[in-house]
DNA sequence: TATTAGCACTCAATAATTATGAGTGCTAAT
DNA sequence: ATTAGCACTCATAATTATTGAGTGCTAATA
């Protein structure tokens, strides 16, 4: 059976009644609302269609109803409004942005602290990742006794930092760095191959009197960092909202959540598994792979530089949750920090695409 | 009066009771242990007298007793016995440690996980901190279009990076490099003032020709840079092991602790106002600084660089708390992440002090 | 004099019981 | 097609009864 329009406008009516209130809707309720000119027997009547038809579901017989997994995935398709961002929140957010313009994981990390203040939800964030990367920089600092602290940037300003112990005097060190540098800048990360590194290990042992284990050491070393760019971090932020929801009041739910976003591989697999081709994704209850968050929803977005994704931006909250507010609100701090990246790493004003 | 041997002795078991299962001790289970031989009447006339002196108290006139926070305190700084870690456990702990060895911020983070895994309370960790620092390199990255990277490395191996928009040659840049770190390298933070740099500014605008506000901008980035060496993170872990504990039962105190967690800003005023000047510190209940912790307590270690603390690493928990344990913990593994810290900024192996 | 058995009393926690009322489905009238 | 009316359902809240762990006190005992 087709929706016809009524049955639309209830539909959405109880979702966003419920969403309000958390409480299963009654055929009163709605009848009441002003816009509505029909009595509660007739809504009853239609709510009973759109039980049959699986977008609702009463928890006992003599209560409201609920929508179901189906009936918010229809509202977030088809029903909901878009959501209108005061333009004093986006400019306290431009602000904030602003601020911290010039760490890539300080920007990162704040935008997830802006979307937890502007939701009231859980956010989480992963740092960005790019082994297609190009190199610019190789450093290797002689820090006192025989550490020696290796530094590796990409052009996107990733930098990846490890500190080793080796027995090599300030001269050699320096005329390794200039010699990695020059072999090994303004390529990608993985092109930066293991047998790369042994041609340029022979290359080095003719023009250098380094130590050969030595030389191994270090090559090893800078072969594993660079190995590094392509890990990410992510970061939970806001959990304690879930206390400002009933649907976690039971603590066994909120135990189970936390559970989850405190193991960092488990969000990072549930961060990572969006999909990079398409802005905002969103995900409900039973959808998720994870059976933690059966009563939760998620909602990501990508955040690129110049186009190219290279890491995502969620709410994760109860399936309730106010799906127009959070998508606007991704959609416009996504943008925001896509203009920030597109400036600061192309030196140009412009279109964040 | 003076605790004689046995109010002591059972003082001491009902604690260690209390701490082991969050019930008020009653004087049947005292009296039943193998190693008391007195009836329950004699241990409720003890308890009585206990009580009295304000080292226990009884929630109802029909329950047990439960010890107060100077109960706990005389329990850490007197009768608690010293907690014996298993070999396994340390061996696994220097393994996991040894991995994370060469990224300062990830041992530390790493620390911080090893410790929630053997205790099972929250830990939050302070990353380190040292404006007494000696600069070690200056390092501005040409990332592309007009975007450079400023990159300041410490001898104790902290890094920070920022990024700037300016309009300046490669060649520019390199010259400058070689002057920045030939002026401010081997000086500590402190001594890098504003006024300094002024002086340096001149120098640099004799030798080389950048325009003077490009220069200016830069100069004052690499200030700002240096200042903020002195800036510490804080992180927190395993916060969802408090639903372990019946004391966060209800959902009013677990939201209260959470939120408290939640703000960084709280946490790092927490943990930092705990003293340099000895190892272990221990903070019970209301003794604690925050209305929201007046039902924990903390513990906490400092760790340390060859002997100057440089950060700290803390468990938060309920008031019965398995203090023993935690202290063992903390002990040993704060002189793990010592020797570690020292043989590698050194290059020594040898005493972590 | 110190210890202990015995007993009446207290009171939180649990279980059992009884309203209450929001909401439903169905029927008959409009 | 819509709606007023009514009997029915059942979660929630309020009320009451029951249980039992633990106490303090007293009198007997070693």
């Amino acid at each position: 059976m087709e929706l016809n329009e009524r049955k639309r406008k209830i539909l959405q009516t109880i979702i966003e009644e419920y969403i309000g209130t958390a409480e299963p809707v009654g055929s009163r309720a709605i009848s009441k609302r002003s816009d509505m000119e029909l009595s509660s027997a007739t809504i009853r009547n239609e709510m009973a269609d759109l039980e049959d038809m699986g977008y609702l579901i009463q928890p006992h017989t003599s209560a409201g109803r609920v929508p179901t997994d189906v009936g918010y995935r229809f509202y977030v398709d088809s029903l909901m409004q878009r959501y209108k961002i005061s333009m004093e929140a986006i400019a306290r957010m431009q602000r904030e942005l602003e601020n911290r313009v010039n760490q890539l994981d300080m920007l990162i990390k704040k935008a997830s602290v802006i979307t937890s203040a502007l939701t009231n939800y859980t956010t989480v964030v992963s740092t960005p990742k790019l082994n297609s990367a190009i190199i610019k920089k190789i450093d290797l600092v002689m820090l006192g006794g025989q550490s020696v602290m290796l530094i590796v940037v990409t052009k996107t300003g990733i930098v990846r930092n490890r500190v080793i112990n080796i027995d090599i005097s300030a001269s050699e060190l320096e005329q390794l760095t200039g010699i990695l540098n020059s072999r090994l800048c303004d390529l990608t990360a993985d092109e930066i191959s293991y047998a790369r590194l042994e041609i340029l290990q022979k290359e080095i042992e003719q023009r250098l009197c380094i130590e050969p284990n030595i030389l191994i050491n270090i090559l090893n070393f800078v072969y594993e960092t660079i190995g590094l760019l392509d890990t990410t971090e992510v970061y939970v932020d806001n959990v304690q909202s879930i206390f400002d929801y009933p649907e976690y009041r039971d603590v066994g739910k909120a135990r189970e959540i936390l559970n989850f976003l405190g193991d960092k591989k488990s969000v990072q697999t549930l961060i990572g598994s969006g999909r990079d081709d398409r802005d905002i994704q969103i995900v409900i209850g039973n959808e998720n792979p994870f059976e933690e968050l059966r009563d939760c929803s998620l909602v990501t977005v990508n955040y690129s530089v110049g186009g190219k994704p290279i890491g995502k931006l969620g709410v994760i909250g109860p399936k309730r949750m106010n799906y127009a507010k959070v998508v606007s609100s991704l959609d416009c701090i996504s943008e925001n920090i896509n203009k920030i990246l597109y400036e600061i790493y192309t030196g140009e004003q412009g279109e964040s695409e």
